[in-house]
DNA sequence: CCTACCGATCGGTAGG
DNA sequence: CCTACCGATCGGTAGG
């Protein structure tokens, strides 16, 4: 299970550290959620970060490189967000709550990531492609984990789509720069969730 | 608002009469929604229709007319499923559950076309993607009246959208094949979201 | 709908 | 990281 197949110029300890590869990474990460892998060009990103296409070939192998980094490093994130959660001795309820936090803040901290993540995956194709669906598999039973904890075993997949659902769609419409902030989100779909949202029942 | 720009050959009714031009709706409609509009070629559609990508030509005027008309058809089949509800006088919880079936019903039937449009739609550009966009916001408001209706005003909008998250990302994991009718997850998404999940509370 | 193409652009490489 | 490319493929067209 190769890590990756960027070149190995340097050993790059995180996506925080701001090199060269890093600025790059971002620099594609936008794009790609802009325009979609196919429709992003080496040149495009080349550009962004001021240089020519083929100098972009330095840093690595080729350009399903990048979306394939892009993509690990978004499922690490959502994952270990979730995971640090499972130590912790919550309720049920709040640990779903804690959850949606969770996942609509690395969202909210990224979105141009978390796109990439949810939808261009589908781009790789191969041994990548199939390392990629074994980690959304993980990070959809962790919630399962959540949920199955929360509601009533029969209910528990459909609970599960639901929230899933309510989660990976926030990156279609979230700005970071909108009036809501990512804890206020998710603690309104978590009551909605919880209590239901059938409180005028009855006037129609 | 020019109404669509394929060449005026003749004048087909609709989707489901398959004339040629339908059947390179739907071919490229799979294509689009499985490869992406970028990563799909005008040779792969023709190819799949049994003709060389050259003579395409003589039933569209560009690959863009093929996204445009994909999406416009598809934005027409969910707006008028939540129209054809507003006529009928059910109480307000009823509606909701009356137009969950309804969209994944439509999502359902044809998932490929569910799929561009509420996806691959921002492959277009200019006044198609503006008017695409004015169909979205149309699909959104019927949402917003149906769910304004059952929520109380402060958290209609937080509920739609809940509503519309749960509604949206059904193409990405609903298979027809699969053991679940369309009425049975719209069933139970309504159930869920009316009544809530909390329901095993006090155990963890 | 085919034959026969076109200019543009694509991802990527060699050699500095 | 640049100069200078490469072969392949792209969307699309002219003329039948």
């Amino acid at each position: 299970m190769a890590r990756t197949d960027l070149k190995p110029i340097s050993k790059r300890p995180g996506y925080q550290a701001y090199g060269r590869l890093d600025q790059m990474l971002q620099i594609a990460a936008e794009l790609f959620s802009d325009r979609g892998y196919h429709g992003t060009t080496v040149r495009d990103i080349a550009g962004k970060a001021g240089i020519l296409s083929g100098s972009l070939y330095a840093h690595i192998r080729s350009k399903e490189d990048l979306l394939y980094e892009i993509v690990r490093r978004a499922a690490d994130q959502f994952i270990s967000s979730l995971e640090a959660l499972r130590t912790r001795p919550n309720p049920p309820s709040e640990r779903l709550r804690l959850a949606l936090r969770a996942h609509v803040e690395v969202v909210a901290e990224h979105p141009e990531r978390a796109r990439v993540f949810l939808h261009e995956w589908t781009a790789l194709r191969g041994k990548r492609r199939a390392e990629v669906r074994r980690l959304r598999d993980r990070y959809e039973a962790l919630w399962g984990e959540i949920l199955g904890d929360v509601v009533p075993t029969p209910d528990a997949k459909y609970a599960r789509l639901l929230v899933l659902s309510a989660a990976n769609w926030t990156y279609t419409w979230y700005r970071p720069d909108g009036p809501l902030s990512p804890e206020e989100v998710a603690d309104r779909f978590t009551d909605l969730l919880l209590d239901g949202l059938g409180t005028k029942e009855g006037s129609g």
